[in-house]
DNA sequence: ATCTTCTATGTGTATTTTACATATAGGTGA
DNA sequence: TCACCTATATGTAAAATACACATAGAAGAT
């Protein structure tokens, strides 16, 4: 899932919750059922616990996050993880994708709009949709190396 | 894959291009390659086409769309397919799926950006980076129903 | 004539991803 | 003790995606 080489995939329906993970952990380590309920936050309505789990453990083997058990505090002891430096270049490339997958939202959304207006012609006497638009920020992605 | 109730998947990975194939069909029918055309131009970089056929087949299965054979013209003949009733309804239901996951990603570059300024100090000095932050377009989906 | 290329629609099948069910176990409060 | 919350995990079915390949009409080149 998580390619070696930089050929990750375009399409932007694979994987769409790794980036938000990764993201997360480069800010603060977090435990798994924490990433959870922050990720549900996020909007990911569903996530399957299975399935987050298993997916943690396949990024350490992919060496995009470590793990170390934390036996401090209350209840049964956590799994905390933490971004390595590979998982920090992986969010940067993802987070390209993600960009590319904003402006087709936005092509989505523009065309809609027309949609909209033949279907319901009162609609484009309304103001309740206010277009984003085209894309603004782009091509640059603040590599500094 | 689409689901004969609205318990329509929250997640939003699932079946990006859908609503997309449905959106250009509510404007004009079109044949499979036509479509696998049109899709590329949306940035669908790596649509497979023999999947691209068989979702077709799979959404005339449920009604969402209906196919003609199209003998005019030159070359092989074209399985022309255009939007049903039903159809139309899964475009506004997949619509609103999709502005959650914009919402998501608005939520997602406004993290981002932070990242950045924290590891690239002299990030923030930059406007390349145009936040498009907080969505505006919102809880309107056009229905008058 | 046949060869390649483009259009156009498909099938077969392995791999990957996601969904759903279930198991284990520590801790808290009724 | 019982229910509930936290926390991690496995087993497996179902769905989605990737990759390979088949068929066939038409156009233009050699």
């Amino acid at each position: 899932m998580v390619n070696n080489e930089n050929n990750q995939s375009v399409n932007p329906s694979k994987n769409f919750v790794l980036p938000f993970i990764l993201l997360l952990l480069s800010r603060v380590s977090l435990h798994g059922y924490e990433l959870s309920q922050k990720l549900q936050a996020f909007g990911f309505k569903s996530i399957d616990q299975g399935n987050l789990y298993r997916l943690l453990r396949k990024l350490e083997a992919d060496e995009l996050v470590s793990s170390e058990w934390d036996t401090t505090g209350n209840g049964p002891a956590k799994r905390k993880y933490s971004i390595t430096k590979a998982g920090i270049t992986y969010l940067k490339g993802y987070a390209n994708q993600l960009e590319t997958y904003q402006s087709m939202l936005d092509q989505f959304f523009s065309m809609y709009s027309s949609f909209l207006e033949l279907y319901i012609p009162s609609f484009s006497t309304r103001d309740s949709i206010e277009k984003k638009s085209s894309q603004k920020r782009r091509n640059d992605d603040g590599k500094e190396e």
